[in-house]
DNA sequence: TGGTTATCCGGAAACTCTTTCCGGAACTAT
DNA sequence: ATAGTTCCGGAAAGAGTTTCCGGATAACCA
């Protein structure tokens, strides 16, 4: 591997930060995309994105080679996105009430995202790191609400957040025509089984 | 029901038998489509396909009209395939070892067809029926097996067919880098759920 | 501030894959 | 055998993605 990934590496003399108007472009490529793939679809031609971006074709595949990089850092954006929310609901909430907040939103994320649960089944290589990447971030989220929870006796868990956290984005993935919130159900079903200490053993 | 992959309706005046090269080509270029997908995976270039079946590329598209024209053909195929093996085991074996035995074989269908995953969370809208299709299906092949399991006791089923069939799915969608029987174990734990009568209530 | 240089932009062109089209071959029915 | 369809094959058109590079622009330095 020829070492031209990123000039990060460069800790020699003149480290050189990256240009506004890159940083800018960027911001609203990713803005863009998720626009675009939350209306029309991840399948969207590159130009809407590009035109909803005001930039040029180029631009896009300078920042995102392949296109599988652009959907991979919109995804890893929402999920960051998710994980950021769990303090506030910890803050403000009781710990049962901010664990059901939280896994309610994240359950909308999963449901609503379709371009989440194409990626993850498409098969291409370039999603692999996904499910990884959900699990590093939200894990320790989850846990940080799940702790307390357990901790002042409103759920006996007897479920990792491993599990409960890919059990939850499975049953919610959506299915064309099936009954709107049939995802949101099960996993209220999973929650309540977590409260009365009932769920998964 | 939208399958124009044959004319058989043409019942009114020269019912002209399709032509027998085009049969065999439908034929080959299922077979071929079928290895390609679980090779290649579903996104392979349609010219893999014919080359493989040994037929051009208009004859392709003579007969399955768009890309996922093909796609759905493949799966329905292998739907039917599932659910004509339920009388077969049905017959050879006692109710409850057939119903265990037949989930065992549907699990292993949604489990390593990653096309299968991909196709029904791609949201192209030409894949809504497919849901629909494997209700159909399979939803009376997996009824006819769980119903003497009910009677003769081994199974005190309070699950419909059609969640378990979801569920079942859903569990068993291949995820990347997952553990490799993750959805096998799931399964198994629901069946075992039904059996002692425990299952989802 | 002005010069130098690495970085970035834009869009045309090259590519890849899908879909259409049609002349001629092949099959069915009579 | 002949007429009448249906079907085949592959060339070409379309659609979308990815590459490429001359010209612009921001960052750094004096």
């Amino acid at each position: 591997m020829s070492d031209n990934t990123a000039d990060f590496n460069r800790r020699e003399r003149a480290p050189r930060r990256m240009r506004t108007d890159a940083r800018r472009n960027i911001e609203s490529l990713l803005e863009a995309a998720k626009t675009v793939f939350s209306t029309t679809g991840v399948d969207a031609p590159a130009k809407e994105i590009t035109d909803l971006a005001g930039v040029g074709v180029g631009t896009l595949y300078r920042h995102f080679p392949q296109r599988s990089d652009l959907i991979k850092a919109v995804i890893e954006r929402e999920i960051d996105a998710c994980a950021d929310a769990a303090p506030a609901l910890a803050a403000a909430h009781e710990p049962g009430v901010a664990l059901a907040t939280w896994l309610d939103r994240f359950t909308a994320f999963v449901a609503t995202k379709r371009g989440f649960a194409a990626a993850l089944h498409s098969g291409d290589p370039a999603f692999d790191g996904l499910p990884g990447y959900l699990m590093q971030k939200l894990g320790p989220a989850l846990e940080s609400l799940l702790e307390p929870a357990t901790a002042s006796g409103e759920v006996q868990a007897r479920t990792s957040a491993q599990d409960l956290l890919y059990a939850v984005a499975k049953l919610c993935a959506p299915m064309p025509n099936e009954e709107p919130d049939y995802g949101r159900r099960m996993v209220a079903l999973l929650v309540n089984g977590l409260r009365s200490g009932e769920s998964a053993h």
